[in-house]
DNA sequence: TGTTCATAATTGTCCTGGACAAAAGCTTGA
DNA sequence: TCAAGCTTTTGTCCAGGACAATTATGAACA
């Protein structure tokens, strides 16, 4: 009878609340409550993790940790599980629910069919502009709500990379103006972002290219400077801290040249007020237009 | 005259180094020094966190802190600037120079080019077992020796990542015996170790399935299960901390059905004891062996 | 009823200074 | 040359306090 225990370190890198929350937390609410391992320090059974990850996941949806921890387990529980689904507005909603649906059956190879398929009945900009768009929000609030596991998530994402990866890969290079930098600060693991305006802005005929994800703010400045960009994107999921994004983007914008903008997209910047120097853009649709803007005050001598 | 300060969070993020070493080193050996801004908090200006990320790299080289930080500046300068660079075992080599030279100048087509050609001159599994090996062993050291920058280690690591997915999605499905789930723990955002071992795996006819990145533990054994896992496979770089890597496989290795094999790989585990239900992979070809015995002791019925 | 503003509660992050186990380095003896 | 024991180094954990920023609440007002 050794049940598992985990440190502090370890609840950290499971939920993703860091270890001054967990003992914030302990201090004010009396949870978790974790047990002592021989040396006297925190030891934490799996079954307060997962509510911890729990937590986290409905504190997403608005709910506040000082609501949440008073709550007895079986509340807990009962805002865990979903409220009757209400068939929300299913505008082309078909394809949405067959592929929660193929995630939620584990059948990758069916999934990625079913992504191909779209792909290629809509093209490459449709099928990013409103498919993927509309498919990462439902897979997302379908995590939020508890219908889907991270690492179904993960699954998903592995698929629709490939995809977009291959779509971008196929691609004719265009004239190379203006030349865009995309990537994503160091807490932020999220890469659909980026591969879906690499995939319009290239269509549009700019010059990509990719860090990837989790660039830290010195190198991105590095290597806007030695890619000679014109315009360095970043991407913010809506998992990402708000209260980061602003001193984020100012550092940034302090550390680049003035000629160069910088934009910023994703579901992670809706509630973001403006930066000086910097360009939120809502939506897809805004980046297409702000290149085209782009371009209107830069023309080519 | 107002120059840029980080907080303690902005400088774990830039240089991967905690805020309780952050803390413990200044008051020890007296660096980092950071001002105070006007809460009280600690304010690091851009040439203490620059001189940090040159401590961090040259402790992956085996330097201890608290010899460098002992050091002064100068001294620290002259470590590192690498030493006339002896032409060393250049086997094979000039396609690494090349590689690398085109890394340092920012070449990103000729980059993909290169890479392209040598994997189709090589085939898959010759390009990675052996140039795909050899070049992140090049690169990573380069980057230890302070002859290319962090962003620059990316833009390889995304050219690459395009080429190997490319390759992968050509594959015919094997048999799909085992069925292999591939990822890496949430600190390691290493993804070419996973992507060099699905590529040579599923041409030996494995079902390999990939979370990507930074998989929860508890999703990977989550997904175990609903992918029917035989075997679970996590990569960690050279750069993942080795005291964490033990824990870490005990804590997986207890979340899963014991008919489930573990599989470790990665320059990360060189220095890691055996452990119990874990097979320590010390090379691709380990893991190809490991295939081999695991059909031997799971004949199809 | 709905809006605006000031006040109050909540919450995450930072602080100090202490402690200690594990890892790494060193010394000694065979 | 190696092994075993000793010493130093080092990262991480702890308690408990503080406070600014965010969010909620209630009062006053249109």
């Amino acid at each position: 009878m050794n049940k598992t225990l985990m440190n502090i370190a370890a609840v950290e890198r499971e939920t993703g609340l860091g270890k001054d929350t967990l003992r914030v937390w302990e201090r004010r609410y009396g949870f978790p409550r974790p047990e002592r391992d021989q040396h006297g320090e925190r030891a934490y059974p799996l079954d307060q993790v997962e509510k911890l990850r729990l937590i986290k996941r409905l504190m997403g949806q608005g709910w506040r940790p000082g609501r949440l921890l008073a709550k007895p387990d079986e509340e807990l529980a009962s805002l865990a599980a979903p409220a009757e689904a209400a068939p929300d507005e299913v505008a082309g909603g078909s394809l949405h629910l067959t592929v929660v649906d193929l995630i939620r059956q584990h059948d990758i190879p069916a999934l990625g069919n079913a992504l191909r398929q779209a792909l290629h009945r809509q093209g490459l900009q449709q099928f990013v502009l409103e498919t993927v768009s509309a498919l990462n929000r439902a897979i997302g609030e379908a995590w939020m709500r508890g219908e889907i596991q991270v690492f179904e998530e993960h699954l998903y994402t592995e698929q629709m990379q490939a995809l977009l990866r291959q779509a971008i890969g196929a691609l004719p290079p265009g004239s190379g103006r203006p030349r865009i930098l995309l990537t994503t600060v160091p807490e932020e693991q999220h890469i659909l972002g980026i591969l879906m305006s690499e995939a319009l802005l290239t269509l549009e005929g700019a010059g990509c290219v990719s860090l990837g994800t989790q660039t830290p703010l010195a190198d991105i400045g590095l290597a806007a400077r030695a890619q000679q960009a014109d315009i360095v994107a970043l991407s913010f999921s809506s998992a990402f801290p708000t209260r980061q994004v602003a001193p984020l983007l100012k550092q940034l914008r302090g550390m680049l040249a003035a000629n160069i903008e910088v934009w910023a997209g994703g579901a992670g910047i809706e509630r973001v007020a403006a930066q000086e120097g910097v360009r939120i853009m809502g939506s897809l649709d805004a980046a297409l237009e702000g290149l085209a803007q782009w371009r209107a005050s830069h023309p080519a001598h």
